[in-house]
DNA sequence: TTGAGCCTCCTACCGAAGGAGGAGGCCCTC
DNA sequence: GAGGGCCTCCTCCTTCGGTAGGAGGCTCAA
């Protein structure tokens, strides 16, 4: 036997959803509250709430700063969204923010109450079909645009901008690599010119962005592979 | 009967997990990897992996970007990520890079067991222990665990490291603060000698280990709350 | 009121970083 | 065999980064 609060300022959309989980969750306890502030002078009221669904549109908490709002004030409270919205990133975030679910309001019904049931349980709700196709959209921009410039470093100064990286000095990258320290700045000077940079600092960011692991891992492989 | 492919450079890793999931999805074809090379070329053979379970620790591929470097290469495989590492962040930004699941170690067999039964049916995983309290238990945990040094950073210094973090000189960052560049510098050693580094590129590896961005957010919420 | 902590700025000094330019050796390709 | 690309190393020079030490002003708490 749970108690759930229902935040959305849709009393429509408030009775719809209270139907299917008096129909799917039979014995649960349920509020409504149109705004921020009517949830925030229930909860006091009802210690035992389990669980608030929360809508992203009420009228004093546009989008996740109510989540925040909420997250500060009640941190005990559970909150699962319920929103229209279905940018992976609203997503992400609201979870970030300490959500322990994202229903967007497309679900059907018996997704929806499989989602509360297992949230209610102590799981976590993503929505399957949105978190799992990311990369259909997102795989070149990352290559491509980030940095066309990592892809001319040769060998050696990629082996370099990795050790860069790692915060070491053109000392130790010296001594590391057994070679001077004047080639390790040859080498920092190409690749500052590469990577359009004005500092090794900077270099670094442009190659962690870049994924350097990846590409000197890549790298490596084809050494063995010739 | 599904297809899972373990991907963990120990070998007794690798066997553990095997026994668990022999032993409690019986019947599923049990695939090993050590490296992300490995992964891919023996991914090219099976094209009915159903799963692959993925440590964070492969020797070519440290950390995320191996995720992303699979999930460009094989955007059709689902990556579950097994890992040591227990941060929210590094969890949520697995998931922003299309993995279904992430997985701790120190997950209960039973736990680990139902996670991926759930996946396996399209469900997405995450853990709730670590993601239902961020609020609650966050503030402390990564200042403590982390970096005890950056919780010593008094506001200015986080926000000249802010700076640093982004590749700013001194010079720059002393106009854009609008203090002088000998201020700058007595900031910059103050964070060196608190972060225990060497030098300016060690403490942005430090500061966005340990999450500086939360972190400043908070200290300016701190200061509009005060 | 005194002191602690912080921010501000300074001088002086030194080592690290980066640019400019030149040079020899190696390997590969045309 | 003549070039081109890469790695190697050098000198000379400038700028940047960082330390040391001192000093004045501010706020807050004891």
């Amino acid at each position: 036997m749970h108690t759930l609060m229902i935040a959305d300022d849709h009393p429509l959309f408030r009775d719809a959803i209270a139907a299917v989980i008096d129909a799917g969750l039979p014995g649960s306890r349920l509020l409504q509250a149109d705004s921020l502030a009517e949830v925030l002078r229930q909860a006091e009221a009802f210690e035992a709430l389990d669980l608030l669904l929360l809508d992203l549109g009420l009228p004093d908490a546009e989008g996740l700063s109510g989540l925040q709002a909420l997250r500060e004030a009640l941190p005990w409270l559970p909150v699962v969204i319920v929103s229209a919205k279905q940018e992976r990133h609203t997503i992400l975030e609201a979870i970030d923010l300490g959500a322990v679910g994202y229903i967007p309001k497309s679900t059907p019904r018996e997704a929806l109450l499989a989602a509360l049931a297992g949230i209610l349980e102590g799981r976590i709700y993503l929505p399957p079909d949105i978190m799992r196709r990311p990369p259909a959209t997102r795989p070149t921009p990352p290559p491509a645009d980030l940095s066309p410039h990592l892809a001319t470093l040769t060998a050696k100064q990629l082996e370099v901008l990795a050790r860069l990286s790692r915060g070491a000095s053109n000392k130790l990258i010296a001594r590391e690599l057994d070679i001077a320290e004047t080639t390790v700045k040859t080498h920092v000077s190409a690749i500052l010119r590469k990577l359009g940079v004005a500092s090794r600092v900077q270099a670094i960011l442009v190659a962690d962005q870049a994924d350097l692991a990846t590409r000197l891992a890549q790298h490596r492989q084809d050494r063995l592979d010739a």
